[in-house]
DNA sequence: AGCGTGCGCTTAACGGTGTTAAATTGTCAA
DNA sequence: TTGACAATTTAACACCGTTAAGCGCACGCT
C-alpha cells in the first residue's frame, strides 16, 4: 500500500532512512500506533537493529522532530528582507503546516528536543530581523515564543479534532454537541460549537493577526507601532 | 511517604476515588509512569477492578481532565461582573494554575475531552461577558480559544522545561547551551537562551497582555477599542 | 430465614511494548 | 587468509493495557 518502502535487503540502514520511515508511517498508524517493531518490519529488519543507530526510542522521536523542523526552512525560500510582522507570520504559518504534515505532528513535536544545532541558523535569522526593528534581543525572543506557544497549542487542539486535514476523528459530532448543550440550558455555548471544531485556517490566520497585533502593542519598540 | 492513600480494605471505590488518587500519583510518577497496575496498587486492589468503574484508561484520563477542570473553577470564586479582558486574564491564568497543578499536567490535559457538561456553565459565564461587551458569539469564542491555544502550548513547554514548579528537567543546562550556541557563531540565539527557560510566570503574564491587546485590536468590537 | 441475583472484585492469561545481552553475520584491511 | 569490527539477529526480560472467567459477599425477595 501506497509503495511499500522496498528497501533492498542489501541496503544498510542510516539514521536519514530510519527516520523517513517513520516519518512516513507516523502518517498510516500514529503515534500510538507507531512501535519499533512496526518500523523495523517497514525497514525489513528486526526492532534491536533499531538500537544501534538510536539509542531508544525517544532519540528517534528527537531525530524526527527535528527533520520535520529542518523540512520546515526548505520549504520557505530566503525570504529577503521582511518586517517582523511579515516573518513572524510567515515563519509560524509554516510551521503549522510542517506540523499539519503528519498525524499527531504537533504532539511528537512539543515531546521531543532537537538533536544537533541546525536549528539556529534559521533562529538567528529570525531574531535578527526583529531586532533590526528595534527590539532588543529578549523582546524578540519573548515575543517569538509567544506566536509559537499559540501555534503549539493550536495546531494541538486542531490535530486531536482533525488528525489528518480533511479526516475527522469520530466523537465530534458537531450538531449533537449543540443540541445537548441548547437543551441543558447553554444557549451560547450550543452557538459556538460550530464555530470552534471548523474553519481551522482561518482562525489560525486570524489568531496570528491577533498576536501580531497585540505584540505592536505591548513589545514591539515604540518606533515600529502604528 | 506524603500520606499513603490507606483506603480501608473495606471501603469501596468509586470514580471519585480513582481519579483523586490517579492525580496524586501523576504527581509523583509522571504520564509515562502512570500505570493502571500502579495506580490499583496505590488503591490496595488488582488493576482489572478499574475496569469495572472505567471503560478503559483513556475514559480515566479523561475523568482526572475534568477533575482538573472543575477544581479550577472552584478555585476562583463568582467574579461577578468583570470586563472581557479581565475575565480572559482570570481565566487562563487559573488554568495554567490548575495545569501545573500535576506534573504533565498540560499533555494529560490535552490528550482528553471533557466526560459530561460540567464545563458548559462556566463557559456560558465565560462567553456572556464578552457577549455582554459586544462580541458576537462566535468572535467570543475564537477570541477565547486564541488565549486558550496560548495557555496550553506554553505550559506544555513550560512543564517540559520544569515538570513540576521548581524542578528542572535535566539537560536544559542553560549556560552550556549558551557557551556552544556563541561557539558555532550564533550571537543573538546564544543572548536569549536565558530568556527562553526562565521566567515563565512573568512571560506568561507578558503573553496574556499582549494577546489581550491583539484581541483588542482585531475582534473586538469598535466600541470596546481603545 | 433462606435463597438467588448480581455487584465488585480477583486470578489468570493474552498479545504487545521498549529494551538488553549475547550470538551471529557480513565486509573490509592487513 | 585471517582478524577485527560494524551491523544485525535471536532470545529473553519486565512491564503494559485489556479480556475472560470465576468467586464472594451483600442485598431484595418470597
Amino acid at each position: 500500500m501506497s509503495g511499500d518502502n522496498d528497501r533492498m535487503a542489501t541496503t544498510r540502514l542510516d539514521q536519514t532512512l530510519v527516520v523517513d520511515t517513520a516519518l512516513r508511517l507516523l502518517n498510516d498508524v500514529g503515534l500510538e500506533g507507531l512501535t519499533l517493531r512496526r518500523i523495523a518490519k517497514e525497514l525489513n529488519v528486526q526492532a534491536p537493529a533499531l538500537y544501534w543507530h538510536f539509542k531508544n526510542k525517544q532519540a528517534l522521536l528527537d531525530a524526527m522532530s527535528t527533520a520535520m523542523y529542518r523540512r520546515m526552512f526548505e520549504t520557505y525560500g530566503d525570504l529577503g528582507d521582511v518586517t517582523w510582522q511579515e516573518r513572524l507570520v510567515h515563519v509560524h504559518r509554516a510551521l503549522r503546516r510542517a506540523l499539519l504534515g503528519y498525524r499527531d505532528g504537533a504532539k511528537v513535536f512539543s515531546g521531543s528536543r532537537f538533536t544537533g544545532t541546525d536549528h539556529a541558523g534559521p533562529q538567528e535569522d529570525h531574531l535578527r530581523t526583529f531586532v533590526a526593528a528595534g527590539f532588543t534581543p529578549s523582546a524578540a525572543a519573548r515575543a517569538s515564543f509567544i506566536a509559537y506557544s499559540f501555534t503549539l497549542g493550536f495546531v494541538i487542539e486542531e490535530q486531536s479534532v482533525e488528525p489528518r486535514p480533511g479526516e475527522r476523528t469520530p466523537g465530534y459530532e458537531v450538531e449533537e454537541r449543540e443540541e445537548r448543550m441548547a437543551a441543558e440550558g447553554y444557549p451560547l455555548a450550543a452557538a459556538v460549537s460550530s464555530d470552534l471544531f471548523q474553519d481551522y485556517e482561518a482562525r489560525f490566520e486570524e489568531g496570528l493577526r491577533a498576536i501580531v497585533a497585540g505584540i505592536e502593542a505591548t513589545l514591539a519598540p515604540a518606533a515600529s507601532r502604528q
